[in-house]
DNA sequence: GCACAAGTACTAATCTATTAGTAGATTGCT
DNA sequence: AGCAATCTACTAATAGATTAGTACTTGTGC
């Protein structure tokens, strides 16, 4: 019964960077301002590609007086989980062991970033105890 | 002049896989019986794919004997890089290192793992002193 | 040499992401 | 109320990934 886990697409992660960033919620000329000052994108595009995160279940719209605004129902942390089971299912056989070592490895880490890794891993083997 | 960094997609990943896994070369009918022993996919998919990715200059083609063998071009640790470049780029705003310290603070690892990620972070630490 | 099997080239259909236009509705201002 | 600006719904075009069919070529066994 659990639902094929969501997997967001470049345009799509655009879009909800900066609905996380902004705060919910927002309305197609937030994001649009936001995110494509310069008109990178058009308006319709972006109000298009919000409806679609809204039928994916990213996104929920609800009119708030008169506008029409949009609220995120997926904690960041939440998509980005669900989008690196993927990678980690495409690229590393499922394995998040070994696509965190991949990336540990190859990363041009700053002192603190080592250290904060540090720590993670501390609480990790305090909680296996 | 650095050409933009290749990403490869799910379909491509396997062949990929199959193809890194099997060692060099191989043909057509090598990926199709290893990877789709059971007709998932039609060979002439497959081959298309295949031309597909040497157009991409992950594969290069050429003949051995009379056959037409596939090389791979591209390390898998080097695919692997690439693509989660752009995963990077697109969910963590290019940071390599939050990338990293998301997915170790979110991954199930066994004790081995964690050692192994704490002999990569001594390295590192090493490394930059 | 000829029939048959396997491989290759070429074409194309489908599907989905991305982009944006147009028409109609709504709102704000005078 | 009337007009202009904005927003919404709907439609659709484009691009790229994926899938596979068909026709042609090549090699093999008799």
């Amino acid at each position: 019964m659990t639902r094929p886990p969501i997997e967001l697409f470049p345009a799509e992660w655009e879009i909800m960077h900066t609905i996380w960033q902004a705060g919910d919620p927002v309305t197609v000329r937030d994001v649009v301002d936001r995110a494509y000052p310069n008109g990178e994108k058009a308006y319709t595009t972006v109000q298009t590609l919000m409806n679609i995160l809204v039928k994916k279940g990213v996104l929920s719209r609800s009119k708030e007086g008169r506008q029409i605004v949009y609220t995120s129902t997926m904690a960041q942390h939440d998509a980005l989980h669900s989008s690196l089971q993927g990678a980690a299912r495409r690229m590393f056989q499922g394995s998040w062991g070994t696509m965190a070592s991949f990336l540990v490895g190859r990363a041009n880490l700053s002192p603190e970033e080592i250290a904060r890794l540090r720590r993670i891993l501390d609480e990790k083997e305090e909680d296996a105890s």
